[in-house]
DNA sequence: AGCGTTACCCGCACGC
DNA sequence: TGCGTGCGGGTAACGC
């Protein structure tokens, strides 16, 4: 699944690729993944254009043509932009294809068809219009900081969380509070900062909320630099990542944690499956922001009974389906390098 | 308003 | 063998 360490990787790749090429023709395969403009206005628009560029915002792919146009991609689950000869035959699963001027091709081949492109306007400030119209609104303005930039310090971080109320792992996969982290990175960095999932962001403590700045920051950078984890149908346009063998607890599920020995455990959170360590990574019950019985009487959660506390106690800990693949297919792979 | 939850889109692999 | 289901990113819609 393409998360920001992902993402950059196509995107840096795709710069090295065809930045500098030229677009002769654009076609559009499945016009569900067009989200804007229509087909024939994205084929008149896109043909001709030179590729200044291609850069990365959140889980965006920013591809810079000559003229003030930004062509967005998201790959969403499966999506792949590849490079190949024009005379190469394309499979069921291409979307989309721009031809180069010099007998070279970029698809964008998704085999489950959730990815998006869009062809827009570069507003003045380079960030990506939602339309056509370089003075219409951000395509992207409601998005959180850049984890990897040098504005996301500490004490940002830490003072977002505050302002609060929500759990670590729902707010961490919300793209309004931090751009670019999905469910592998966000898993990862709750382990490595030994946070619950559950725990409560407003209650996290001053060297908690440091804790887990260190470590969405140095596991992006590490994930980055080995080209972004390559985990089921994902793959980068120059070659597979290597992060998904360093991974402490995604998909792991069942097996002992790398710190402690301790059975990951598995459970669902938001309709998302969540790994982590129960030792490493205890729910801090009890430190709530106000603590005295009236408040908690006052909680329309608390009266319901909070839903993930029954998943969470009836367990549902071995591995899954996907789980148990995931380590054939390891298995096979470390075999294989042998 | 903010938070949690669900449905949606889709194809595949798993498992009953 | 065949069919139902879970998976999952982002968004939208919903209820509380």
């Amino acid at each position: 699944m393409p998360e920001l360490p992902e993402v950059e990787t196509v995107a840096r790749d795709l710069a090295r690729l065809v930045g500098g090429a030229t677009i002769c023709t654009g076609r559009i395969l499945r016009t569900a993944n067009l989200s804007t403009p229509d087909p024939e206005t994205f084929t008149r628009a896109i043909a001709g254009r030179r590729i200044e560029g291609v850069r990365r915002r959140a889980k965006w792919v920013l591809v810079d043509l000559e003229g003030g146009l930004i062509l967005m991609v998201h790959l969403r689950m499966t999506g792949q932009l590849v490079v190949l000869p024009a005379t190469s035959t394309p499979d069921p699963y291409v979307r989309a294809e721009l031809q180069l001027s010099d007998q070279r091709v970029i698809r964008f081949r998704d085999v489950r068809a959730f990815g998006r492109l869009a062809l827009v306007a570069r507003r003045e400030d380079g960030s990506p219009s939602r339309s056509l119209d370089p003075s219409g609104e951000a395509a992207l303005g409601d998005h959180g900081p850049e984890p990897l930039e040098a504005t996301f310090t500490a004490s940002r971080f830490a003072s977002d969380l505050k302002g609060r109320r929500g759990r670590l792992k729902s707010l961490l996969l919300d793209q309004r509070f931090i751009a670019g982290l999905g469910n592998i990175y966000v898993d990862e960095a709750l382990w490595r900062a030994r946070l619950h999932p559950l725990a409560t962001a407003a209650a996290l403590r001053a060297a908690e909320a440091e804790r887990l700045h260190h470590a969405i920051v140095s596991l992006l950078r590490e994930a980055v630099a080995a080209r972004g984890s390559s985990i089921d149908d994902y793959t980068g346009p120059d070659g597979d990542g290597e992060m998904q063998e360093r991974l402490a607890v995604y998909q792991r599920g069942g097996a002992p944690c790398m710190r402690c020995g301790t059975t990951i455990r598995r459970v669902t959170l938001g309709g998302r499956g969540t790994h982590y360590c129960p030792r490493c990574q205890p729910l801090p019950r009890g430190r709530r922001a106000a603590g005295s019985v009236g408040d908690l009487k006052k909680s329309s959660t608390l009266r319901r009974g909070p839903r993930w506390s029954e998943s969470l106690e009836e367990g549902s800990l071995g591995a899954t389906a996907t789980e148990r693949a995931a380590a054939r297919r390891r298995a096979v792979r470390s075999g294989g390098a042998r």
